[in-house]
DNA sequence: GCCAACGTTGGC
DNA sequence: GCCAACGTTGGC
């Protein structure tokens, strides 16, 4: 292994993956065998390359919901298989459905997550906000709409360590 | 390649 | 439910 694939395979990175708590919330993240659920659905160009090419195996994410009445990190989880085809874009039956995409060249990639610990409280959006240290957080961009997104370790541990805390 | 129209996201 | 911001589509 070159030696820089092998500084790679040595980072951790931290992302934090949304979901809509009524599609798919923590809670049935812990209910999944295994405790571990493949990441499928994302249909945005930008996520995708982060599915694909970025997060790797034992990368740490942070589990959050949004479209919700209180958006907020609820927990963490480790990857645990890296990108590859998202099959549901060849299935018609699917919401996540493209016809124009190529199996022989497929154009939507998931990783899989595992659980990794639910917080004993929501660290909601407001919270986040309110903390200077987390104003780079592209989560809190104005217009800022990635599903899939990277988090500084900073960041991850900020959050993780708000969690332990009370609100 | 431009850009208007449309659809989606997601906080409030 | 509203609406700002963003991404995609498709005509030209």
């Amino acid at each position: 292994m070159p030696p820089e694939r092998l500084l790679e395979a040595m980072t951790i990175n931290y992302w934090l993956m949304k979901s809509e708590p009524t599609t798919f919330s923590i809670d049935d993240l812990a209910n999944q065998p295994d405790q571990t659920t493949c990441w499928e659905g994302v249909r945005n160009y930008q996520a995708r390359n982060l599915l694909r090419d970025e997060i790797q195996v034992g990368d740490r994410v942070l589990f959050y919901h949004s479209a919700c009445k209180v958006p907020a990190v609820m927990g963490t989880a480790v990857v645990s298989r890296s990108g590859y085809a998202d099959h549901f874009q060849f299935d018609p039956k699917s919401n996540y459905y493209d016809a124009k995409s190529d199996p022989e060249n497929p154009r939507w990639y998931m990783v899989d997550i595992t659980l990794e610990s639910e917080f004993e409280r929501p660290v909601t959006l407001a919270e986040l906000r309110e903390r200077a240290g987390l104003k780079g957080m592209v989560l809190l961009q104005k217009g800022s709409r990635l599903s899939v997104q990277p988090v500084k370790k900073k960041e991850f541990d900020t959050i993780v360590k708000l969690a332990s805390k009370p609100a």
